[in-house]
DNA sequence: TGCATTTCGTTGCATCTGCAACATGTAGGA
DNA sequence: TCCTACATGTTGCAGATGCAACGAAATGCA
């Protein structure tokens, strides 16, 4: 028995990981959904579109799609066909790229700043909805367990 | 700041309750990343088909889709499909259900017990790596903050 | 009983996705 | 220069997905 604790100790992990774990999956899935809910109910784009037209928005200059790639967390032939299909709403427009003919950039239209605008009027509300079992307390509380947990600076991390 | 100034108190969510949603979606996203890697690098099945063989030897006995979906938080089209994929691995079998001729019976085959076995000797390494970072009550505070914030009855909700 | 309503699960179709292969351009030497 | 290696982004194809419409059985009720 002896090397059987050792082994399945090492490779199980603990209950309180465990439970983490299943919250993390359920509780997040369902909030996505509830948001995600909203926005369909409103006849607006994914919350995928969202985050596209909010980075261009907040680089605040025409960007290149692998500068993109890496904050949506989105692989580049993932980025190439949701910006075939933005492009063909007019929300966003390929523009040559000077620096590099490989590729090129991603401007923001006049339409795509002032759709990303209407989708944050369904959107904050939604958040807020789905959040709104947490005090604000909890939820600092929780963003800071969250980005240990995920190993990722936490912006603005307050002090700690 | 009693009532905290009307249109942007209520329709805008707290920069706390922001923070810990854009936590929550990044972080999921990425151990979920990190593991379905996993599983794909071991060339096994996705993580749903893992909770729908978990789910069904749970149970101990052949089981309706609709008492399926509930739990995986799936909907019964989304099922269907993913039974006919199963099934035609055999890890899952269709069977006569008496009491609803509509309906019928999920039934575990041994194949699908012995895959479920096999994803779990690589799923739990990688949840335990990709759980690395938090402590075992961290793990707890967080489940606690999370079940929560989602309104789940927290099961072996400890005390509080 | 007869008939409308609801529930359970599936399916046709259009769209979306993942993957590997691809075209095109850049960079670094020999 | 030429040649190889690499980076950037797109695409063909097979498979997966969402949605609305569907068939069939159960339920409710006049």
């Amino acid at each position: 028995m002896q090397q059987t604790h050792l082994k399945s100790a090492s490779s199980t992990p603990s209950d309180p990981i465990q439970r983490a774990w299943i919250a993390l999956g359920r509780v997040s899935q369902a909030l996505q959904l509830h948001v995600a809910a909203a926005l369909k109910e409103a006849k607006l784009p994914d919350l995928q579109w969202y985050t596209v037209l909010w980075e261009l928005e907040r680089a605040g200059k025409p960007t290149r799609p692998k500068d993109l790639a890496v904050p949506l967390f989105i692989l580049p032939y993932q980025l190439s066909r949701l910006v075939d299909r933005m492009e063909k709403e007019e929300l966003v427009s390929r523009i040559d790229c000077e620096e590099d003919k490989r590729g090129h950039l991603l401007a923001l239209t006049a339409k795509g700043l002032a759709l990303r605008k209407q989708m944050w009027a369904v959107y904050a509300p939604a958040m807020q909805q789905a959040m709104r079992r947490i005090t604000d307390p909890e939820a600092l509380k929780l963003a800071e367990l969250l980005y240990k947990l995920g190993g990722i600076d936490n912006p603005h991390g307050d002090q700690s």
